[in-house]
DNA sequence: TATTCCTATTTGTAGGACAAATATAATAAT
DNA sequence: ATTATTATATTTGTCCTACAAATAGGAATA
């Protein structure tokens, strides 16, 4: 039991009693607050060493599944299901591709929610969009061009309401702007192309079919972007293929 | 130092070491495939005891950070992204209005990646999707129409050729299916409202918009569904404030 | 040179000890 | 009798030691 190997790494009995307290939390159908039984109770009925335990409740805790209040003992939570990716969303830790495709699905996200946002905005939301866009002309080739950047995006994506979307956009936002960063030199002679052609698309350009709600024509402007990422990101595919 | 709070948990001596240890991975640049010091080494360093240390390390190794091979030591190794989210995407752990919140999301997901799909996919994504197509009609109503579903929108990730969002896709699909089954009978008056519109939705249709290369229409068919599930999320949402 | 064996190293597991914090019960004060 | 204080017990967090299992690397042997 104990050499069992899964990609090559062996199950621990840390592994199993972490699987084992998931489908006690699940099969028990216990609520966020209900309470766990404490550390020795539980070492005891599961048969292993208070450390191996601790070990297993700890992945726990750092899921946001469990939460410690000293003495208390511990009390279930509801875990939000992006915050495992906290910690790894970081472009030290990724690679390029990896990199590159959460560019990608951060544009396609976005191109999906159009038509959701269309359907839900508001007049003040407009009018809190023009700002953020007007900062963003006075500001740019600043350092805050930036910050306008996020708050755009950010308040797209607020207006959906959907605080699993919204989460994920914060989460990711550090790797969005580290790859935008630098693969920009690279991203250049494409946006050239399409200055010939008058695509390159700004905040100002969305707001406008915002307001005129026109929802074809903003996904186009946004579309642009995709195939921007998507013909480079195919490229690196391919390469990294060899 | 130890009864520093955050979100009103304390701040623990594995936490801190968790987080010098990714600060270290940072920093020092280390690649996938670098070796790790030894535990007694990063132990005494870091000046914790091993148990401590092991803590940290479980956490990391949960999260594909490292991987370790009895003796050889650890090595780094590229973790997931969405590793994180494995655990935690299951709808017992999960509220109501999470897992609405991720039906959302993905129905969003797909929306966004229509022009991305209509742009790569080739003669044989085409033929695969008919068979599958085809199955799914004959298997309507029948344990395996839920396969038929899936495989279908698999095959549309996998056009895109994006592994972040095709791992997306694998690991939310227990919520979809589970939360699709769930609110079936909620969603059905809409549903109903639409039929009368003729504006029911069917794989085969998104199949012929797919063959005459209509995205537009494509992308109004897959917004009916995002409009059902937004519809039932508001009210839900607005449920859940009182 | 190739093979076998031994030793040292490293991770995985067990178990004990104690500090710090706090909930609860017991005691004292008004 | 009610409130304030104190003491005790419980629980988590941390440290320490010991040892088993596995294996890498070198030593001994054929």
């Amino acid at each position: 039991m104990k050499d069992l190997k899964i990609n090559n790494q062996p199950v621990t009995l840390v592994d199993q009693v972490e699987a084992k307290l998931l489908e006690y939390i699940k099969t028990e159908d216990l609520n966020p607050g209900s309470p766990m039984p404490n550390e020795q109770t539980l070492a005891k009925a599961l048969g292993v060493a208070r450390g191996v335990l601790r070990e297993a409740l700890s992945r726990l805790r750092m899921l946001g599944l469990i939460e410690t209040r000293t003495q208390r003992g511990m009390v279930l939570k509801e875990p939000s299901i992006l915050g495992g990716m906290l910690r790894v969303a970081d472009p030290l830790l990724l690679s390029e591709l990896s990199l590159l495709d959460v560019l990608e699905f951060r544009v396609a996200l976005e191109l999906g929610i159009s038509s959701d946002i269309f359907r839900k905005i508001t007049k003040k939301d407009i009018e809190e969009l023009e700002v953020i866009v007007e900062k963003g002309i006075i500001l740019e080739h600043n350092e805050y061009a930036l910050a306008s950047e996020y708050a755009f995006h950010s308040k797209l994506y607020e207006i959906t309401g959907n605080q699993t979307i919204i989460q994920f956009q914060k989460i990711i936002n550090p790797i969005i702007t580290f790859v935008k960063d630098k693969f920009e030199e690279n991203f250049k002679p494409i946006n050239i192309e399409l200055e010939k052609e008058n695509r390159i698309v700004t905040h100002a350009d969305l707001l406008e079919c915002i307001k005129t709600g026109d929802v074809n024509a903003y996904r186009d402007k946004l579309d642009c972007h995709f195939l921007i990422y998507s013909i480079f990101l195919n490229e690196k595919r391919k390469l990294s293929k060899k």
